[in-house]
DNA sequence: GTCCAGGGCCTAC
DNA sequence: GTAGGCCATGGA
């Protein structure tokens, strides 16, 4: 099993070359996006954070300060847009209150300690809290999500209701901790997802992927 | 018009 | 602990 989680990130990287996710100009913004981009397209969320970045220094004080309107106008095209304030809002206050406003001021602390924390917060599942691990705080934590899943299952490797715990736990086991690879891994498997395989099974059997393994799909 | 995107919360069982 | 409903915009 080691091997094929292996096999399977020097293929996709192959296909598809390093993705140099995530794209953003600071930590703080990788923040802001894992949340705007929440079952969103992320041109949407994109979209979203440039607005925003066209009315307010991106730092958790200025957003914070920030009146709601403006706010709630910023980020619409992200959609949820409701919720999605309220949640930017607690997760700015957060920052602010306990590492000064600065993701940098985190350093000092575990990582499960931290996602701990981030798992607290209103708003932040796991997929949320491990995108910011990895890409804003380069922790090696591996981000599953619903392509992942897709992915794998199809492949073989894993059963469609798997938790989300269960799949991190056999990524993390077969691959070393290092967050350049957990890094284009995710990028990857998502780009992947993206460009044949989102909806059908059949298309994702003929994909590149499969042909280059040689992998026989899941029946 | 329908489907879905780089999820997560709340409620009911 | 988990299945279903809900949140909302924009592109295909």
């Amino acid at each position: 099993m080691t091997a094929a989680f292996t096999d399977i990130y020097h293929r996709l990287l192959e296909i598809y070359g390093p993705q140099g996710w995530w794209p953003a100009d600071s930590p703080f913004e990788v923040v802001l996006g894992a949340i705007l981009t929440q079952n969103t397209a992320w041109r949407n969320a994109e979209s979203a954070l440039a607005s925003l970045k066209d009315v307010v220094p991106l730092d958790p004080e200025s957003i914070l300060n920030l009146d709601e309107e403006t706010l709630l106008n910023s980020i619409r095209p992200s959609g949820y847009y409701r919720q999605k304030a309220h949640k930017l809002r607690i997760i700015c206050r957060y920052l602010a209150d306990n590492y000064d406003g600065d993701l940098a001021n985190m350093e000092t602390k575990g990582t499960a300690e931290l996602r701990g924390e981030l798992l607290d917060l209103h708003g932040i599942g796991p997929e949320t809290a491990d995108s910011i691990l990895l890409y804003a705080l380069n922790r090696p934590v591996f981000v599953v999500d619903a392509y992942t899943i897709r992915l794998f299952e199809r492949l073989g490797h894993l059963s469609i209701d798997s938790s989300y715990n269960q799949v991190q736990e056999m990524f993390m086991k077969s691959l070393e901790p290092d967050p350049a690879v957990y890094n284009e891994y995710h990028a990857l498997i998502v780009i992947h997802g993206k460009e044949l395989c989102r909806k059908s099974r059949s298309l994702c059997s003929q994909c590149r992927l499969v042909e280059m393994c040689g992998y026989e799909t899941a029946a």
